[in-house]
DNA sequence: CGTAACCCTACTAGATCTAGTAGCTGACTC
DNA sequence: GAGTCAGCTACTAGATCTAGTAGGGTTACG
């Protein structure tokens, strides 16, 4: 029986990456054997943003890359659609050549699979994925959950700056705001009492910290990182 | 001891929302002494959405609520900043009315407290805070973390999606998805196959569906509806 | 006392969006 | 079978936004 309670304190007291990651692989391997691979992922892009750990065989990796399965791989690109845990027999509506994904993983023995999406408010999604020989059982679920769910939680306490990422002057988030509120950079002018160029350069400004180039994206943004209210 | 896997086990197999409810109260009690309080919020507007369960004292609930601490409470407020879990006594730049809410909940015995912030890709907070007679522990942490994930995920899951009231077309959600990806009409005619003046079109009846005429209302619209996903 | 960093103001040209119009298809009703 | 409705396709003209440039004001620092 594994002391989940140890492995969850030891993760919480990690205070680094390195020191965390290493935690965290050596409880997965006294749970039970998977294979695993876990990243950050952009909600709005399905590309990986930052690949953590993965632990595939090497063909295998090799053989998913040059089948460019990355684009195709259904716990990829559901990412934005999913909200909580699910196990892979779970999944409905699969293209041809997201079954290919599964098919060519039961070659290697496995037969299912559980993948914990956690959702930071910055719009990244941290997506863990294990691949079991056996059916995911519950106790698997809880235990993989509580891990992952520690394992992220100080991974982003570890990774985020203290402060916040984002700040916007005042001029720049009142444009932005009445830019959500559906006004135009003219009518914004008139409302706060300057130029439309002006509005438009604030505007520009705020986009850029948020590092975006279009007012939808940087409105949707902001409103993710609560800096403007809707 | 606790055990933390029965009591996470009972919480994953909970079918309704009542039986997980009482499942995590169930828990919460066996683990130690708290008031505690939960609820759902919405990242951008720092109010309530929903009250899932309140155990303080009747009196001090009377009191905040008089207080109006609900918009000041630095629980709830800092909600959209807040990524991961944190103890009270860490939180920094407090104001002298929070401070207040602080030393009136110290008349009856709290010393500290932990809060967990949970948050959903479209655009919700689930928050849980623990209040607590005697310093926050490391196991105290890692319990009630696993417990509240659990739940979380689980009433996500129990948790049906609400009826849309605004019905879009396939076409009009896949163009407005591009465009809150920041994707010009041109780009996502590209994308999707289809002319740049077409994308318009579908653009412009999503918008005049959701009652209004700018992408960017639109978008935010959509995605507070949970018609598409930011 | 420079100077560097930031915020605010403003302008222009070229890209993009908004609003109005119109034809085609398939599903449904009478 | 005619009529209606909803959805998809497409176009144009005028309004709006994006990206690049420019200068003044304030604050902080060595």
């Amino acid at each position: 029986m594994v002391d989940l309670i140890a492995m969850a304190e030891r993760l919480e007291s990690a205070h680094s990456r390195s020191t965390l990651l290493r935690s965290y692989l050596k409880s997965l391997k006294e749970v039970g054997d998977f294979y695993f691979a876990f990243g950050r992922f952009d909600r709005s892009q399905n590309q990986p943003h930052e690949i953590i750990h993965v632990s595939y065989p090497d063909d295998w990796i090799e053989y998913y890359t040059d089948q460019k399965y990355i684009t195709e791989d259904p716990t990829i690109t559901k990412v934005a659609q999913t909200h909580t845990p699910y196990c892979w027999n779970e999944l409905r509506d699969l293209l041809p050549s997201q079954r290919n994904i599964f098919s060519g993983l039961s070659t290697y023995g496995v037969r299912d699979g559980y993948t914990i999406p956690l959702h930071s408010p910055d719009g990244m999604v941290f997506v863990a994925s294990f691949a079991c020989r056996a059916s995911v059982t519950r106790i698997d679920r809880v235990i993989l959950t509580t891990l992952t769910t520690q394992f992220y939680f100080r991974y982003q306490a570890l990774t985020l700056s203290p402060s916040p990422s984002v700040v916007l002057s005042d001029r720049e988030k009142e444009c932005l705001r009445w830019a959500a509120r559906g006004k135009s950079s003219w009518e914004t002018g008139m409302i706060i009492g300057i130029s439309e160029n002006t509005v438009n350069f604030h505007i520009k400004n705020a986009l850029s910290k948020l590092r975006c180039s279009s007012r939808i994206v940087g409105v949707v943004r902001a409103i993710c990182l609560g800096l403007i209210v809707p």
